[in-house]
DNA sequence: CCTGAATCGTTCGTTTCGAACCGTTCTGGT
DNA sequence: ACCAGAACGGTTCGAAACGAACGATTCAGG
């Protein structure tokens, strides 16, 4: 209950608290397992950063921290009562900016790389990302939230396979400049 | 011709490259602006890291500086015969990686808002940046990349509606947490 | 046990980010 | 013509994010 310091609470921050309000309690680095298979779709961090946010998040009285007395010393996070509230709040407010992409492969295509060299490389790779999906979906038992992003995904990547296979019919087959 | 020194080049850096090569001479700023309504769709990147970059790039030879002598001084770049070339070679790969998505909706969703309201909001965002979309689409003239690519951000943001809508319909109407 | 492989956790130098600011140019009023 | 304020253009700078790399622990098999 005590008010810390109050550093600006990013998106990221959010994520961490949202993934600790399910799977707590939970260790940076398992939390990196969890979000690999639910979060980082659309919602992508570098797995340094749920170390440092999750110490962020415990200096700013968030989350509780535990730290293990031997072997690893594995630091163990569970949301504290403001934590909890923190995140009541954000998720209260339906006013959210749109996405943020970094697509390398519409970057290549605008850029006046061979649409049908591109598109073969593209396919196959949301094909695979498409099932993992897939199996996902009937394979775990999830939160409301979770399914839903989840068939979100799903949307997207036969979206983006809709539109690479458009490509990959012959006649593009200009050299690859 | 002369090799300088020679830092990573990052996709943002053969955005730059990429944007230059169909608009040259530009300044950042005019390159911000035509960012703006083509690549940003796909690869946002912050206003400022265009003239960062542009310096970046110039240094290492691979665009040609010229300086206004009046006025704002303007920095005025163009692509060098090096710059081409790199830009060319990154083109012809087509291996590259899958995108990277920062959707705060979806993690809002995730995290277990209020599917509806949040939809609300979600859809009229997507419907606006979708028209916005579909008119660059009939009133510029551009090349087959910069087509190719709008096309592909209209897709998804039909599949964004599509997505947004289905949770609208009543029925999801628990407290806001 | 011992060795190598997998797992786990963190550090640290670099790049990216974006708020904030300042100078320039434009616009309209007088 | 001149001025005030708004819009535009460009840059700086401190903070945050990034990711390569490393060291330490645990596990699996011989």
């Amino acid at each position: 209950m005590i008010a810390m310091s109050t550093p600006r609470l990013s998106d990221t921050s959010y994520a961490v608290l949202g993934l600790l309000d399910l799977f707590e309690p939970a260790t940076p680095y398992q939390l990196k397992q969890i979000a690999q298979v639910s979060i980082f779709h659309f919602w992508s961090i570098p797995h340094t950063q749920l170390y440092t946010e999750c110490a962020r998040l415990a200096e700013a009285g968030l989350l509780d921290e535990r730290r293990e007395e031997s072997g690893r010393r594995r630091r163990v996070y569970r949301l504290s009562a403001a934590g909890r509230k923190a995140l009541r709040t954000w998720r209260a407010d339906p006013n959210t900016d749109l996405y943020e992409l970094r697509d390398p492969g519409l970057l290549k295509l605008f850029c006046g790389a061979d649409p049908a060299s591109l598109a073969e490389a593209q396919v196959e790779r949301h094909e695979r990302r498409l099932h993992s999906y897939q199996e996902l979906l009937d394979q775990t038992d999830m939160s409301d939230g979770m399914r839903l992003s989840l068939e979100s995904g799903i949307g997207h990547e036969r979206e983006y396979i809709r539109f690479w296979s458009r490509l990959q019919d012959g006649r593009n087959k200009k050299a690859l400049t």
